[in-house]
Order: structure tokens, then sequence, then C-alpha cells
DNA sequence: GCTCAAATAAAAATCGTTTCTATTTAATCA
DNA sequence: TGATTAAATAGAAACGATTTTTATTTGAGC
């Protein structure tokens, strides 16, 4: 529901504006993650008037607010993707059709484990990306590299 | 040994020129990780014409090698260190002096058998890094984010 | 409705990275 | 050791994704 997401906003203090509820809904509509400028392109058939920084401010601070997340790509540019999950876990892409799976396994245990043991340090963050071919290429016997 | 690395470049096919091993040189010598900005640098003092582009070049091709090996910074530029170790594995990153340690630990087999279980899928790179302080950092309190 | 900080538009700038072209050099082999 | 050739390089230029800037608009609280 979209309220939620409102609420949801309201508890970041971000305002609830139409053109972060329109990216939020352009995501959660799509099954793969989008660039900015391709979120841009959407934009534009719903407002007469939106700007590129607007679409690359708004999509920072919803991903540091965890309402979307960013995907590591090779290309280094920046990708995001809607996730309603909220408990921490990690992704996996498909690196043909651009689909994210959330995967429930996340070793940080033992991560921190043996940093603690081996290295005497601490463990901040960590970052798990699975890529791979899913279900659907998989069956099409896709070939290529990275979309 | 010097003649250890000119070797690994030739079965890569790659010419042994003074630059590349003047790169890897000064990546060995570092405890942490680099920019190529910062590779130029040093390779200002040792050539009296060398041109960053070589660097960028050089350092791709190298990382394309396994000679050395890319960090994922927040900032997504590039940033690359030497690591000697070429079995699979990973690295604990210190974000406040950059210091890269290997981490033994890999998830790979569990994170292959929850995609092809849970979503008939199949893994073809995975991607972890592991962020935080490393001991000395941690002994001097350091408060700060990434460098 | 009024106020004000937050959000936005539009244009411009930034700057890390890549491309291009002519020149040089490492490797191969006679 | 010299000739050959593909790979590597220098230097300049381009590129383009992302960010900054400034003036204007808008959502939230009263």
């Amino acid at each position: 529901m979209d309220s939620d997401v409102a609420e949801y906003l309201r508890q970041l203090r971000m305002k609830v504006t139409p053109k972060r509820l329109a990216i939020i809904d352009i995501l959660k509509k799509e099954s793969g993650y989008l660039s900015p400028e391709e979120i841009w392109r959407r934009m534009k058939k719903r407002f007469a008037r939106i700007g590129l920084p607007t679409v690359y401010r708004n999509l920072e601070e919803l991903a540091n607010g965890k309402v979307i997340y960013r995907i590591t790509h090779p290309n280094r540019q920046l990708y995001y993707f809607y996730c309603g999950n909220s408990v921490h876990h990690h992704h996996f892409v498909c690196v043909a059709c651009r689909a994210v799976n959330d995967i429930e396994y996340c070793a940080i245990g033992d991560l921190q484990e043996e940093v603690r043991r081996k290295l005497s340090g601490r463990v901040v963050s960590h970052l798990l990306q699975v890529n791979g071919l899913c279900r659907n290429c998989l069956k099409k016997n896709y070939k290529g590299t990275w979309r």
C-alpha cells in the first residue's frame, strides 16, 4: 500500500512528495534494477517538469533510508531497485535480465569471528552480492554478460 | 621476487614492460589500496614520461589477470591493491587506513545451494567484501568514515 | 492561510575515466 | 645482433555519468 511508503518516509523525516512516491512506485513495478536515467525517462511520462538531478538526489536519499537498494555493477554506474524486505539480507542478481531476488543466507557471524580472531579487527559493514542467471534466463540459455 | 612477476605476466601473454613492473612494485610496497592517480604520482618519480592513461590501462589489465585486485569503495572510484594469494578468497578492508587483509572464509557453497534450491538459478560470480577497522586503527580509536 | 525549511528545475560544472592517433618498444626470429 | 611486428605508450582530447549551484516552488506544522 502507498500509505505504508508515505508513513515510512515520514519516519525518515523526509517530505512525502509526489515525485518521491513516483520514483518508489516505478521501482516497485519493475522486477529488475534500473539506472537513474531509466527512472528519469519513466518519470517524464508522469511529470511535465522533472529534472535528472532530482532523480539522483532522491535515489540517494531513499537508498540511505533503505527504502531502495543499490546494485554493485561492474561498470560502476548507479543502479537501484526496490525491496520491501527490511530485515538484513543479500541479493541474487541476474546478469542477463536484471532480476533481483533475496538471498537469506548471510555469513556476517563467521566473518566477524574470523576478523576478530585472526586480525583483531572489527567488522563495520559487509557487501555480499551474488551474480548469476535466474531461472528464466537459464531456460533461455543466455550467453552474454552483464546488462 | 621480480622474476616471478615477469613470468606470470608472460603466462598472461602480457609484455614485461618497465612500467608494468613498476606499477606492481608500487602496489606491492603499499599496505593499503591506491587510486590510479595516486599510483600515477608515484610513477612520476620513477619515469620522466608517464601518462595517466597508461596507468589506467595497466591497472585494468593486471586486475583482469588477477595480479592485482579491485576494491569496491562507496565513492565508486577505482582502487587497486596487490595480493599474492592466488587461491579464491575475499578481503577485509580497513575503512580508516586502507589496509587490506585476506579473509579465508567464503560462502560460495551455501550461496550456490540456496540459489539452486530456492530460485532454480545458477551462480556465476559473487562479491564479498568485509569493511571495518583493523587492529591498529581500533587502537587509535578512529571515528571517521571511508578514505 | 502563513511561515520556513526542504525539495525542485534548469543550467552549468566537475572530474574520474576512456578514446584517439602517432610514436615507441618488447618479443620473435632470421 | 638486426629486422619485423604486434603490443604498449604519450599526450591531447573527448566523454559522460554525476554533482553543484542558484533561484523558485512546495509540503508540513502551526
